[in-house]
DNA sequence: TTGACAACATACCAACCGGTCGGTTTCTGT
DNA sequence: ACAGAAACCGACCGGTTGGTATGTTGTCAA
């Protein structure tokens, strides 16, 4: 006989509904109701396990985007000597991921949404935000030095601004995908990607 | 003796007074209270010259910010044999502006802004920043062209896909700087940015 | 079995939102 | 001079927001 309460569960599946919802319709466009209603739970308990709607959005932020971002690019780019290879092959996944949800064209990316509504207005948001970008950022960096010793990205690249150029790259691409929403412009500017990181090879 | 009412005026008062707001706060976050009171003028006026805030929001675009990508892009670029020296020119004045007025540091780009919180929420919003974002991607796209006809450029250059990968580098680089908040981490995206554009060159 | 606390549920609140509407003031064409 | 239109005012409205207060139900250790 399974227990009728999950406090787990629950407080789980608030926090996927409200990065859902915040995905969808950002993080003011989002109401404590709908999320409410979406996880089928009540306004007791959400405010039972968060003391308000910014706090939920700090979790969001903490436990749902980090585990993202560390999933996508740094796990894969821990151990990588080939950066440009294996970013390449990571936004092929992407990709692939537009075609198969296509509402996701029109949703950008939850870290960069979040980080444009919220950073300006609430420095909590800003400096967990923040820290994410870091984290993102030194993956990358770190992968292009060990490109560099293993020969496979040029000597005279300079790793820690090309590392905040390409992460600016990707977001604001997604951006501008989210105006587009148009596949052909996804190609267009996975071209334009593509040919940016090709030219950090030797 | 000067009238007393000067309707030309008022409406561009309300106009540059809400960009501003827009600008600092987004669109959902600044009331019409607010862009009332900032106008020192009264709701009656408002209403009077826009059928309601989405209708100032859609002036606000085709005006103000389409005046602005004009100026600082369109204009400077519709003559140049050589974008990415000029690029870099605009980048340089822009920089400057950042040093002068700081607060835009943690403001981004009024389009950038406007584009993320509104385009997935309504359909006028997207199109009508669409267009700008068109008329911007032609302008780079043309003078690319141009660049290579001058042999300022590489021949290999793709026109499209790469004044494509320009503008979101340079939104998505602004967006990253509204989080990092640094004048030390504009430098170093000014020097991820002045990479990518130099390596354009032959 | 029972007390204590966590895990919910629900009715309610003040503040604020975009928008309306009837009225007043200023301007302009005749 | 005067009528009618444009410019402008500000009180008001229904709806929504994040948040709270209070009550009920489930769980588990003693």
């Amino acid at each position: 006989m399974s227990p009728v309460r999950t406090p787990e569960e629950t407080r789980m599946m608030i926090l996927e509904t409200a990065l859902d919802l915040f995905h969808r319709s950002s993080f003011t466009g989002t109401s404590i109701n709908q999320i409410v209603d979406k996880a089928g739970i009540t306004k007791g308990a959400l405010f039972h396990y968060f003391k308000g709607k910014n706090e939920l959005g700090y979790a969001v932020v903490e436990e749902c985007l980090k585990r993202q971002i560390q999933e996508h690019w740094i796990t894969p780019l821990a151990t990588s000597v080939d950066p440009v290879s294996d970013m390449l092959a990571i936004l092929e996944k992407m990709s692939q991921m537009l075609v198969d949800e296509p509402h996701i064209l029109e949703c950008g990316c939850p870290l960069n949404n979040l980080s444009q509504e919220m950073s300006s207005r609430d420095e909590t948001f800003r400096l967990r935000l923040l820290e994410l970008y870091r984290d993102w950022e030194d993956a990358i960096e770190k992968s292009i030095r060990a490109g560099i010793d293993a020969g496979n990205i040029k000597e005279e690249t300079d790793p820690q601004s090309t590392a905040s150029a390409i992460v600016a790259l990707l977001e604001g691409s997604i951006g501008l995908i989210k105006v587009n929403k148009d596949m052909a412009y996804v190609a267009r500017m996975g071209q334009g990607i593509a040919n940016f990181l090709l030219s950090l090879k030797p």
